[in-house]
This record gives structure tokens, sequence and C-alpha cells, in this order.
DNA sequence: TCCGCACCTGTAAGAATTTGCAGCTGCAGT
DNA sequence: ACTGCAGCTGCAAATTCTTACAGGTGCGGA
């Protein structure tokens, strides 16, 4: 073991493209059906590698051949950081990006709006617009994306727990019916979610640094002056002096690494230390 | 028709008291399965009364007397405001909210924290903390609901969508083996996220009054100084004096109906009108 | 053409903030 | 007992923000 300890498999987008593809294939469509003591089993996974191991083993067993796990974490130091846990095919993820894939993929798009399932290729039925160009485009990624093993599959769009947006992907190199995908739908949504819960703990660890530690007070003042009060009805709010209000959010702003009071309260709120 | 268009089953919490019970009881423990059509059937209902008589239709088809889909939506004028839909009984919600039961509710709490179904009564295995005198509240509310028709059921968090979190419940009348509920969580699952899909843009339309409209120029000013820019700083920045910044968070502050300029930069992050 | 609106600028008095200095109590860990 | 930290308070100067008054251009719709 040794280093092998953590998020060893969670990592920034331009690091997982080292990933190994992970085939396993031999058993499919079994009869698994997903329940809470599979959620369970999957939130005592203590390690991120243990979780995509179990996950490997479910979605195999449910027929699929790969599984990713994405995620959009609002980070405030610089924007937002991506960060992933699976084994897409790693030559498939790197063409992916290489090719800008990220800004026409309709499968991002979808789960950045929508909570239900997104089957693909070729999923909304009477809202393809294929009007536009960028069709050509999909197109032409599903058609590499088959080439690399990724035919058909099934993306459950992930929101909440701290995360901007996320999905779930579940993937098979062979073209299931979409029959076969339907009727399994309620099963890969449930463990998307399984899977949400037990891996986004990892994601933050790995990709939010850690938040500061506000005292008490600080937060306190931090609330009310985001209400629009000024120090001194702070102080009677809290009945304290004006000047310990602003004390408090000196060092607020101080160990929020921001200059300025305007900038705490922008920073506090994003970072979901307060919410007016 | 003439009157009963668009929210009529969308009501405020003190509203919703008024709706009646809705106990369809005959089949039960069908085998309907959900899978993509239900959603986009639930999708393509156009009002709110439409929806909750199709989920109506799937929640008694899966063998549940009661089903309601409640969120909690972020609203800036007066802190949050919740919204439900659905069929609980009248007389149930009434009591609980004059009980207090939103504070202790365990079934809230994980909603708010987790994004796996929580069975109920008595469902997190472990974690029951029996210490603590707030247990034998909970028991206290268990046992009052099941006196009123609510004896076994399934709660599923509800995240993302512009909520900031939400649950659609299941319950029956009866005592429902947990196997019974466990062999149908996935169908649960899928259908009240694809409640969510088709009924949040309902709860929008009636809760979130309608944005302020803030010029480019308003939303700039709001930016640099959320990023901790003096007045003369942004001036510098966007070209325009001093005096000209000032001006602009002046009306920004003003449409957005706060007082102070950091009230400003808290509302409109929780608006999303800026994202620093 | 007139009106409303976005956008821009100035002056000036008063309120609120930032910043630096100095000091206090109480509590928890070593 | 010593140390560190949260919490608390005062004074004072410099900077910034708020609010009131006053005015300007340019663009698009009625």
């Amino acid at each position: 073991m040794g280093t092998l300890h953590g998020n060893d498999r969670l990592l920034p987008v331009d690091h997982a493209l080292a990933l190994g593809a992970g085939t396993l294939a031999e058993p499919r469509h079994a009869l698994t059906l997903i329940d809470i003591d599979h959620l369970e089993s999957l939130r005592d996974c203590t390690t991120s590698d243990l979780l995509a191991s179990a996950v490997d083993r479910l979605s195999h067993a449910l027929g699929f051949d790969y599984w990713m796990y994405a995620l959009d974490l609002p980070v405030m130091d610089d924007r937002k950081r991506q960060y992933m846990l699976g084994g897409y095919p790693a030559d498939w993820v790197r063409h992916y990006f290489a090719s800008g894939y990220l800004h026409i993929d309709p499968v991002i798009a979808h789960c950045q709006a929508h909570a239900t399932p997104f089957l693909w290729p070729s999923s909304q039925r009477a809202s393809v617009r294929c009007t536009d160009r960028r069709s050509t485009s999909v197109d032409c990624m599903f058609q590499e994306a088959s080439e690399f093993g990724l035919k058909s599959g099934l993306s459950i769009p992930i929101h909440g727990l701290g995360c901007s947006w996320g999905l779930v992907s579940f993937a098979s190199s062979t073209d299931m019916t979409a029959d076969d995908v339907r009727t399994m739908t309620p099963q890969l949504h449930l463990l998307a979610h399984g899977i949400h819960e037990a891996g986004h703990r990892y994601a933050h660890d790995a990709a939010l640094p850690p938040l500061p530690h506000l005292t008490d007070r600080e937060l306190e003042c931090l609330h009310w002056v985001a209400a629009g009060k000024t120090s001194w009805e702070i102080g009677r709010l809290l009945g304290v002096a004006e000047r310990t209000v602003v004390f408090h959010l000196q060092n607020a702003t101080r160990k929020l690494g921001v200059s300025g009071r305007q900038a705490a309260i922008a920073r506090s709120i994003v970072l979901g230390l307060i919410n007016p």
C-alpha cells in the first residue's frame, strides 16, 4: 500500500487521462437489482479506490463495460474544477477533450439542465434539432466514441451535495437495444445517486481547498453585514460594541484571503459559509 | 376549466393545507415499471394539475396511497419559500407544521444532506442516535403520522434545477414490508426525479418573483465590487469616473430592493446575477 | 417629436469603513 | 504556569461610501 491510499483514482481531468481502460467483459445483462443495501455498501467504502472497485463490479454485473462519475465543483480560487472517477478508456477521454467535444456534447448539455437520464446516442426523440451544423459534429463524436468502445450508454445527471452539476455515465461496447437499457434505467439511476452519495466527499477532499475556519461571531457578523446592516447595527444586534464587529469582520476578511468587507461577503456566500 | 389552469395545485405551504386528502385505494403492489417513457409523459404535462393527476395514477399503480413533492426554493425577498405539490392528508400537514415537526423530522434532515432514499419509519440502521431526547419526539411523530394514514413510506431527496433542496415522498396507509418497498425503490427514485424535472418549473413560476433587470454596467460594477475593488478602481477598469460607478451601484442597489452596497452584493450573488 | 431609459459626470456634507495602535477576560491544551 | 486563541473594547487618522443636489448625450419606441 504505502502511497496507495485515498484519492488515487479521483484525479483532475488533466491527470485522469493516465488511467487505464479497464475492460472487463464476460458476463452481461445479469439480473442484478440495485437496492438500498448496495448504496450502503458503496457508502461504506473508505477510499475512492474501494468505491471504484465496488462500482466496477456493480456496473459490470448490470452489463456495462465502462462507467464514469464526473463532477463540476465550484471552487472560488480559480473558477471551477472538474473531477472524475471511473474507467472510461483513457484514449477516448484524451481525444474527447482534445477535440473540444466537452462544448458540443449533448450529454453534458442535458445533464446540466435536467434531472432525468439521457440515453445515447440519439436520445431525445423529437427535439433533435438537426438544423444547425453542430449536429454533424455530434454525430461524429458518437461515431468516434463507438470506435473507442463506447457504442451506447446511459448518462444520469447529478445535482446537489456541494457539486455544481455532474453526471454518472454507464457505457457498453456493444449495441445494447433500447429496451435493454430502459428496463434497467431505474437501477442505474439509483446506483448513480448512490455513487454520488458515496463519492462526493472524495471529490471535495481532492478538489476543494480546505475552508477557512471562521468563528461563530465572524459568521454572525458576515451574515448581518450581508443583510445590509452597518457595523453599529450589528453591534446592537449582538450586544457588543461597534468596534468589536469591525474586529470580527477584519479577521473574517483576513481568513478568507480577500481584501475588503464586500469581497468577504461575496466569498463567504459562494463558499456556503453563510446563506442570507 | 376556466380558472383551473396553471398552478392551482402548487401552493405555498400555508394554502396547501386546504387541499383534499385524495385517498384512492384499491389496487396495490402492481407490476408497474417506471421508465423513460413515463418521465416524458410527466414532462409533457402542461399544468401542475395534469402533473399531479399523472403522478397520482403512477404512485397508486405502484401501491402507494399518498405522495408529495416539496421544494425549498431560494428566494431573497423574505428568506426561503417552501412549495409543495401532491396529496398528503391535509389534516396531517396541518398537524405536522403546527407541531413544529419540520425541525425534528429525520426525513427532512436526511434529504437536505444526502442523495439516497430514506425509508421510514426507522430507516438508517446504525446511526439512530437514541441518546438525545429528540428521538422520543421523532417516535411520536411517526406514530401520529401512522394514525393519519401514513404508516410507512419512502422519501427521495431532490437537488438541482434551481431548488435549494427538496424531496418526493411516497406513503402507504398500510404497513408495507421492507422488502416490498426496497424492490421498487429504483422505480420510485427515478419517478421522483421525473416529477422534479417536470414540476420544478411550476414551482419556480409560482414561487420566484421575477428577477430585477440590471443593466450590463450595473452587473459589471457589482462583479468588481464583489471582488473587493473600490469604486475608484472600478472606474479605472471600466474607463469611467468613480462617480459613475457609484451611480450604477446605487441603481443596482435600488433595483435589488436592498439598502447598502454589501446587501446588493449578497443578493445579486444569491439570485445568480453575478458569479465572482 | 417627445418620452423613457441607459449611460455618464460633477459637488459637497455626512456616514461608514479601514487601518494601526493598545489593552482586557476566559478557556483549553501542554 | 505558560501559551494560544476566541472574544471583547477604546482611540484616531485616512479612506471610502452614501446621499443629496445638479446636469449632460444618445438611442429606440409611442
